[in-house]
DNA sequence: CATGAATGAGTTTTCATTCAT
DNA sequence: AATGAATGAAAACTCATTCAT
């Protein structure tokens, strides 16, 4: 037998199950968060019974922590995705941007959960010594990597790498919160890439070389 | 000016005991969140019985929207005596980054009652129309229009005052939400008043006018 | 302040609310056994809301802790006091056999508590380290030890004190099972009062010294 | 005789089961109890899934009240296989103790359960009118016979056969739960047989024939 | 005004039992 | 016959809020 048998209909039955249930509870922490969510409601999305959770995750707690987890993992492959098809440090930073508004956007509920996540991670002494510091931290390192290069080339003047993908990863954090925050109805595409460039802009002639030293390309 | 008659001393202990209740109100709702808190625990830091909230604030919520708009109106008036201090916008900037930063740095209960609120606001519909919203429209007025006399003046480029001021909060909440996020136990000067600059010029060298019509000044 | 205070209003109110718990604990334990006795049905019993009962008592643990005990010292100083009231060994078996019966019979919510409790203990490992074998050992402290006496005064041959005390407890046990047990509805003191007797007999004849050194004494 | 037609391979297989599955229930109810025992751990040591186990017995009570049938049953062949070897009252009421005794602590599975059985008995009015007396009835039989004959024969003096085999029934019962109760890890046989010969000592000498008429025998 | 005992709605979790495969 | 996924009733426990003192 190899460990990767082929998968029963059991199997197939159970992933399903996981994932219906993972975005029922996506949708419904999202909503309301961990503490005022009920396993009721989720189930109910889910089109189960309260009691069928139990037999995927074993507390509300675990739950919601593969909920995040996964949609972390999510995110964090697709921004890696599209970090590898960028030519210059510029596009990178763009694609960064881009690829984790576009994805928040798209799942408002995942965004609400990461928010509140953290909210109450920084409120919580007590949570496990931090799953969830270990998954922000790898969203940062495909970029942080790519300006390290950047600096090493010469592309861009000498700075952190590591506080310089901070900063960007905060900037679109606070981004897409204003987008779901601020936007009552519907979303304003047209202001929205306006916003990102303007936010690659900024950081962009915050990196460049000292125009002293090279003129500025003209992207 | 209102017909303000002389405060009792009913007047002054009631503000004595407003005062007292909103201190222990932060201090429980950022140590636990707003769920996670009890009106228990609040009365018991405040030394007065749990009944005794109730003839003060309404609800829990009620003291809770107290609470966090008391510590924002202080934070309001701090970043805006600090803004009118500054000589020019680098000034203004680094004021803006580090008075914020020195005030939650100071009032941590407060940085995680502020997180948990916006996280709550972003996840919950139902809250009034966002009082919260306006609080935080405020946050940045000061700096917006701080960079929007600096645009004018021809001081930076051209840029959009408002992006620009959310932009500055969203490092400066990032970097004090990291401080207080990771930092395990005891705060590093050293290395905070090193991100500060980090962030003082990678913004600032974002917003100087175009290098080839005017040479970078060292500052 | 002296440590023994003048009781207030509270304290004496506190004080009976106690009481009524336990009792009313004690009847739901005693008709149901400890799992499938509900919060829910004591605290109707007891006159008050579910919540109520959690001012008084922890948990439900505790309050079954709590009665058990409380019943068990009732029935520790009964039967101390009427073995003090006995003469001799024969007087005070027959007291220790009687008085619990009696106890027993008047409290057969207890009894039924008791019997509970220790097959509860004896199927559980886990139970802490057995706050009801310390109770059950008080149980025969005195009678141990006024058989010990007799042995010393030759008033019985020499028998193991401890051993024997366990006895006449095991077989008041039985003695008061069968009675609750068996009994369909009302309680035949005739029967009741013959069997007390039997039991007396059977041991005093089995602890009396041997009759070839000393002849039986009619009692 | 009845019909009995040769046993199929089902009626094998079937006796099998029921017979894993009981001596799993054993296990379980006297590891946990009734209410604690959960069918999911009688089909695991069973080897079964849990539906089976619904195949057999049609829910947990009768699955507990087969199990302990069982046990009783065998109990009670072998009490009276021992009581049919004895040749005299002394030998009997020895052979009592002794193989009961020694039953128990070969199966304290079982022992846990009849105690938790009998507790919760008294506990409940609602079971089934008392399966349970029934069997604990059959268990002194035996017993009770033989001392009715030792009566008529003048062995011992006039006693009531039951009381007497109940006295000795109890006092059996209590000496086995005190070993499995207070004996923390090994098991002491050397004490053990001590407080076999003193129980029967105990018992003899109380039944003996009144000293006066007859001198008693040295044992 | 202040108190804190009392309330009871609301939530998570367990598990015997069912039933489609 | 055997399975085990699904069900949903039931119960302990929490805590915001009330109100008699």
């Amino acid at each position: 037998m190899s460990p990767t048998r082929r998968p029963t209909k059991e199997d197939v039955l159970s992933a399903y199950r996981r994932s219906e249930l993972l975005t029922a509870a996506c949708h419904v922490f999202g909503e309301r968060g961990f503490e005022r969510a009920t396993m009721e409601r989720i189930a109910s999305l889910a089109g189960v019974a309260k009691g069928t959770i139990y037999l995927y995750y074993p507390s509300k707690q675990s739950i919601y922590d593969a909920a995040l987890s996964s949609a972390f993992s999510d995110l964090e492959e697709i921004t890696r995705v599209r970090l590898a098809e960028s030519k210059d440090l510029r596009e990178a930073i763009a694609a960064f941007i881009t690829a984790r508004t576009e994805y928040f956007l798209e799942r408002r509920d995942f965004f609400r959960m990461y928010i509140g996540a953290v909210a109450a991670h920084i409120t919580e002494r007590k949570g496990r010594p931090s799953e969830l510091r270990a998954m922000l931290a790898r969203q940062t390192h495909g970029l942080e990597h790519a300006i390290g290069r950047a600096v090493a080339d010469g592309e861009i003047r000498r700075v952190d790498p590591k506080a310089t993908a901070l900063a960007i990863f905060d900037l679109t954090r606070g981004l897409v919160a204003r987008k779901l925050f601020l936007t009552q109805g519907a979303f304003d595409v047209e202001g929205h890439g306006k916003d990102v460039v303007f936010l690659v802009d900024l950081i962009w002639n915050g990196l460049e070389r000292d125009a002293a030293s090279q003129p500025k390309r003209k992207r």
